[in-house]
Order: C-alpha cells, then structure tokens, then sequence
DNA sequence: GATTATATTTTGACACTGTCAAGATCTGTT
DNA sequence: AACAGATCTTGACAGTGTCAAAATATAATC
C-alpha cells in the first residue's frame, strides 16, 4: 500500500530467493526479531514493532509464526546453533591440550557467549519459553542434544580423571552446568555488575571445579 | 461505589488500624500481590486486576507505589526477610555441626526455599528488577547485606579449610553462589524437569564444591 | 489464456496492559 | 466551620497479542 510495492515487485535482484510479495518473510522476521532482541532483551520485541520495522501489516507474521512464543523459539534455537559452533566445538577440536586446558577453556567460551550475547542467552535459557511459554518440539530437540553433549564430554573428563568421580556424569554434568549457567545469569541479569572481574570468575569456577591434581 | 462504603464504613471491627477510605492499602496491596504472583508468577501480577481484587479502582495503588516497579521491589525486599529467617540462621545457629555438615544443611536450605517459593525467587533474583526495573536503594541495600553475610561465612569456612583457600573470599563466595543459584534456576526456570531428584543434585552440589578432606 | 485454488497480506476489532491528569471525597488540624 | 492534605475515582492515551473476515497476489488446472 506505501511503498512496498514499489521497487522490488517484478524485479527480481535478490540472491537467494524472493517469493510472493514480500520475498522470504519468515527469514526476514526471524533477523529483524533477533536483532530487536539484540538491542533491547525480549521484552523489546513486539509483534507490532517488528511487522513495522519488516514493512509489513501488523498480522502478517502471523502466518509464519503461530504465536509469539513460536518465534521466540525459532531464535533460540537459531541461538543454540550460533553457541554450538563457538563452545561446542572446543572439546572434540583441539587434541593438543589435555583435558583440565580443555575445559578451562570451554568455561571460558561459554561464559564469553553469555556475556556477548546476553539477550540471545537470557531467551535461550529463560522462563519466557520454557516456563511462561512452551518450547518448540524442535527447539525441545535441539536444546537436549546440547546438553546431551556436554554430559558425554563431561564422562569423558570423569574418566581422565580432570572431574570428580564421585557422582555420576549426570549429577556431575548437571551441576558443573548449574555453575556456568549460574554464573552467567546473575551477571547478565545484572545482580553482579563488576563484568571486569569475569576472566578471575571464570578461573575460580574452573579451579574448584576440577579435581585437586 | 459499589459494596465497598457498605460494611466496613464506622464500625472499626479491625484488628490493627483501618485507616482513610480503604483501611491500610498498602500492606494489603502488599499481601494480595504476594499472593498473585505465588500464584502465577511476576508475569500474572497486572497492576488492575491487583486493584480489582483490593476492592479498588484501577490506579489507587498508584498513590502508594509510584510504579509497578516499586511494588515489584517491595515484594522482593519481603522474600529476602522470608529468606535470611529460614536460610540465613543457619551458619550462625547450630553450633553442634561441623562446617562442612552446616554448609551442607545450607545448600539444601537454599534450594528448598527457591523449589518452594519459584516465582517469589525469580521476582528476588531476576532482571525484571535488576536489569529491565530498577531496584529501590532500600532492595539494594537488603540484597547487599544478604550477599554480605554469604560472604563471611564463606570466609569463615575457608579458614575452617572447609572451602578452597586458592582463591579470595569474594570470588569463592561468588561462584559457590552461582552455583546454588544456578541450579535454583535450571529447575525454577523449567530446564532441569526432574523435580524429584533435588536432593541427590544439592548433594553433589555441596560434594563438588567442599574441598576433598 | 482464463479460471479456480491456495498462499499471503491487510483492515477492523477486542480485551488487555501501565500510567498520567483532573476531579471527587474523606480525614485531621486549625 | 474552614481549610489543607491525604486518599481514591473517572477518563483518557498509547501500547500490547491475536482473532475473524476481507482483499490480493501467486500457482495450478483446464
């Protein structure tokens, strides 16, 4: 009706490809969602505010995501894969460092993406999907394979002897998560707000994690 | 205008003091929020059905909180009295215990409270407070002197060689709080869905952080 | 190529939210 | 009795998520 009939109507310049009217909507909500998202937290993003920011009527995105919640679950999980491929990729990667380097790093990484990327995580990990809303199956999928590989790994760690054996790799992956998930939160929702001290954090948390050599 | 000026008008069948119109807003305001959001979360707590279930018109509340914010720290400054006077006695109460049964009793403490009290955790910890609102100086101070406490028993258990002794008490009493928080949050956010196994994690929570006798 | 079916988008509407401004009402003090 | 201040209400505004129905563009079929 404005102007978005326009320019790109017949002309098709778009390199992948642009259908219907508006051309890939979904993909184009799905980037404009995560950078709102990315400026202000969730609670920035409205339905209205991105079909304004997309150029498109108030209930458009509606036909490409059901609800509110199904687009947040589709960026998180667009999130899930961002992290698996900077911290997931550290324990099968590099073969010359021994298992406590490995992890020290690891601990590191994650706790980096958290702090890069605190909007992305706080949907990842918060309520406003897994208890206010309700999780994608997908993103149900996705989430539990990740944890699925942290808790291989950290049996992996257990067996060299770098993580205590003592309890089993569950109850040792869960709790060793709970302390980087922990110490991620409270610096990303703002309860410790020294963000200086997060290298010194990160390594306390890696040294009384680990096994006394 | 409607049943409210019928009963409660003359006859001061109060117990403690009904003052004005209504007879103590506030502390009643106070109540039925706690209540609301016990029962569905800061999510659920609308500040008009608040004034709809006082009995009051939509924006009375609004002349004894300025924001919905300050109701909001209000409720949080109570859960931290509620939390010091069931978790917070415990290093200083039992003298029979050893320090590292005592910590142990506080773990448990401190996650039975947050899997009790799910929502009034999240409104005391979350960033709808710290990072979306802003804390009133009086919350602040509250949850400082909280931490501050935390603090010098970490203290005293590193001298106890209870805990670690590699790292400073600041950052030992930071990451053994993220992990209990963590945890508080993995479960209260609906991550971690098993419920029942609460005790055997807050086990291994307390074996993996002690140090190893 | 014209017609039908389907995918996509829009307009209108509803119930809800927080909160401001002005006015009404009650209470305690002078 | 008159006033001042506290307390509460009504009206209003901009914003939210999302449903239903209508409009439009594209794809498939004849």
């Amino acid at each position: 009706m404005s102007d978005k009939n326009t320019a790109p109507d017949s002309s098709d310049n778009s390199p992948a490809k642009k259908n219907y009217h508006h051309g890939d909507l979904y993909q184009s909500l799905l980037k404009s969602a995560t950078e709102m998202i990315g400026e202000g937290g969730v609670a920035a993003l409205s339905m209205r505010k991105l079909a304004d920011r997309v150029g498109v009527s108030r209930t458009a995105p509606y036909h490409h995501f059901k609800d509110k919640n199904e687009l947040l679950c589709a960026i998180a999980e667009q999130g899930f894969a961002d992290q698996e491929q900077i911290v997931g990729m550290i324990p099968a990667h590099n073969k010359t460092l021994d298992g406590r380097a490995l992890f020290a790093l690891y601990v590191q990484a994650y706790i980096q993406f958290a702090d890069k990327n605190p909007q992305q995580y706080d949907l990842m990990f918060g309520r406003d999907i897994w208890k206010n809303g309700c999780p994608t199956p997908s993103l149900t999928e996705v989430s539990r394979r990740s944890f699925q590989r942290w808790l291989s790994w950290v049996e992996t760690l257990q067996q060299q002897g770098v993580l205590s054996n003592n309890d089993s790799a569950l109850r040792t992956a869960q709790i060793t998560w709970a302390t980087l998930h922990g110490l991620c939160r409270l610096i990303n929702d703002g309860i410790y707000t020294e963000r200086s001290n997060l290298e010194e954090m990160s390594r306390t948390a890696v040294r009384m994690l680990l096994t006394t050599q």
